[in-house]
RNA sequence: GUGGCCGUAGCUCAAUGGUAGAGUCCUGGAUUGUGAUUCCAGCUGUUGUGGGUUCGAGUCCCAUCGGCCACCCCA
């Protein structure tokens, strides 16, 4: 394709139909979330650098090798596709004091980037919903925002969708027990892959996480996370445990899930399902009371999640049967002198109430309009010829059902297009 | 970023190194203004792109772009 131009990689076009699967995907989302409470926040797509390397961490993934950042030479400024929402909702709510007045539910939606290499269900413009709960420091939080996705699974019709749920500590807790942590690896340098040793020192967490089989053999005797947290913690993460219990949410305690970006401390989750192969995390959260502090903003407690569009309208697909969407209620056939100023009125007349209406457009033989009359789904055909014109009538033609074709007045249309 | 498989008509796919095809879609027709079935006819290609080997390349080789799968990572 040298000639032509394409989509960039890893980002794609979006076509009707199944850009029609997301907008009910989205309707369904944001009414749930309006029945939960959470408010829409709006951020741009492009912030500083800095912020996404403050928030998310130097020696992530997707800082150190994800990130779409160019130097703006105008303003001589250091800009950043945003990878995810957190942050960027985190800066907004200190630049405008949102939570000055008390804590915020706030959700905000649109698209991500991150240069990966691209496979289904991994794309380098991806789009998410974020659900953030800003000021909240008990674990009723944490656990509403668990309960709440399984009623979204449960609202979308999927089934198949676990939950992983962990616990990560406090940050002086993972210092303490990063240090032991390192200590052991270094004792095992040599079994560690090349992944591991490049990881040991800068985030040796992720090292538990590997899973490479003679890693993971290697890892068998190193200390558990679990062991060195405190009173503190341990406490909040059961309390989340038997909420979860009480509103007859499932899940399966992971120890080794940690998560890829560094702002998150205490519960951590992720839903994951296994229709969707390597890919299969739908949904990931968890709580960061140390973001706004790490941003420059006052320490302020906060928990969220993101979710997948593309993911979880995959699953939606899916799991349910293909559903047929609606055509317009009519297709108006016209041909003959002067027909055309009387179709497009009466197209508007029916549009004015409420009415889909297609109106063939250019030209074509009679036939071809009722082929594609047809086509379109319609309910019924409107046909307005010559005969039609002279005596103020349409002729309306049901094409989903038996019925005979008849000649009606143009008064009562909208009323006979809406019986069902 | 690493490795593997793949790329032919709008779509789904054929074609021993020897004339690029089928189905579908689309367009027109089967008595004047009637669709979805049927019948007839027609349109559709720089075989992703660029090189190379060969008398001859969709087919073999190299590069490149894109897709899929796994790793990695996460949504």
């Amino acid at each position: 394709m040298s000639n032509t131009l394409q989509a960039i990689r890893g980002m794609n076009d979006i076509l009707p139909d199944e850009a029609e699967r997301w907008l009910a995907f989205e309707a369904t989302v944001q009414q749930w979330l309006a029945r939960y409470g959470y408010r829409n926040i709006r951020m741009p797509l492009v912030e500083q650098t800095a912020l996404f390397r403050r928030a998310i961490g130097e020696v992530t993934d997707i800082v150190e090798k994800e990130m779409y950042s160019w130097k703006d030479e105008l303003n001589a400024e250091e800009l950043t596709l945003r990878p995810e929402g957190t942050a960027s909702c985190v800066r907004a709510a200190i630049e405008h004091s949102l939570v000055y007045d008390g804590p915020k539910h706030l959700w905000y939606a649109g698209p991500m980037y991150r240069h990966e290499r691209p496979q289904k269900g991994r794309y380098r413009q991806f789009h998410q919903y974020g659900v953030e709960a800003l000021g909240f420091a008990g674990p009723d939080v944490d656990a509403e925002l668990i309960v709440m996705c399984a009623a979204l699974w449960k609202e979308l019709g999927l089934t198949g969708i676990r939950l992983e749920l962990n616990t990560i500590g406090s940050s002086e807790e993972r210092a303490r027990f990063r240090e032991q942590l390192i200590k052991y690896l270094e004792g095992k340098v040599e079994s560690l892959d090349a992944d591991g040793k490049r990881r040991m020192y800068t985030n040796p967490l992720r090292v538990l996480d590997s899973k490479n089989p003679a890693v993971q053999d290697a890892l068998r005797d190193a200390p558990s996370l679990m062991e060195h947290l405190g009173e503190d913690s341990l406490r909040h993460f059961d309390a989340v445990k038997s909420l979860l219990g009480a509103a007859g949410v499932e899940y399966t305690l992971n120890p080794r899930l940690v998560r890829g970006l560094d702002y998150y401390n205490l519960t951590v989750f992720e839903w994951i399902s296994d229709a969707l192969g390597a890919q299969g995390t739908v949904c990931g959260g968890g709580r960061y009371d140390g973001l706004f502090a790490q941003i420059g903003g006052k320490p302020t407690p906060a928990a969220g999640f993101a979710m997948g569009c593309e993911r979880l309208i995959a699953l939606v697909q899916e799991s349910r049967r293909a559903t047929n969407v609606a055509g317009p209620a009519a297709y108006i056939v016209w041909q003959g002198e002067g027909t055309g100023a009387y179709a497009l009125t009466l197209a508007e007349e029916l549009r004015a109430q409420g009415l889909a209406v297609v109106q063939h457009a250019g030209s074509g033989s009679f036939k071809s309009q009722m082929k594609k009359a047809d086509a379109s789904g319609a309910q019924c055909a409107l046909i307005v010829g010559e005969d039609e014109l002279k005596s103020g009538e349409v002729t309306y033609k049901p094409m989903r059902r038996a019925e005979e074709q008849r000649r009606v007045p143009r008064a009562g249309l909208a009323a006979l297009l809406r019986q069902p």
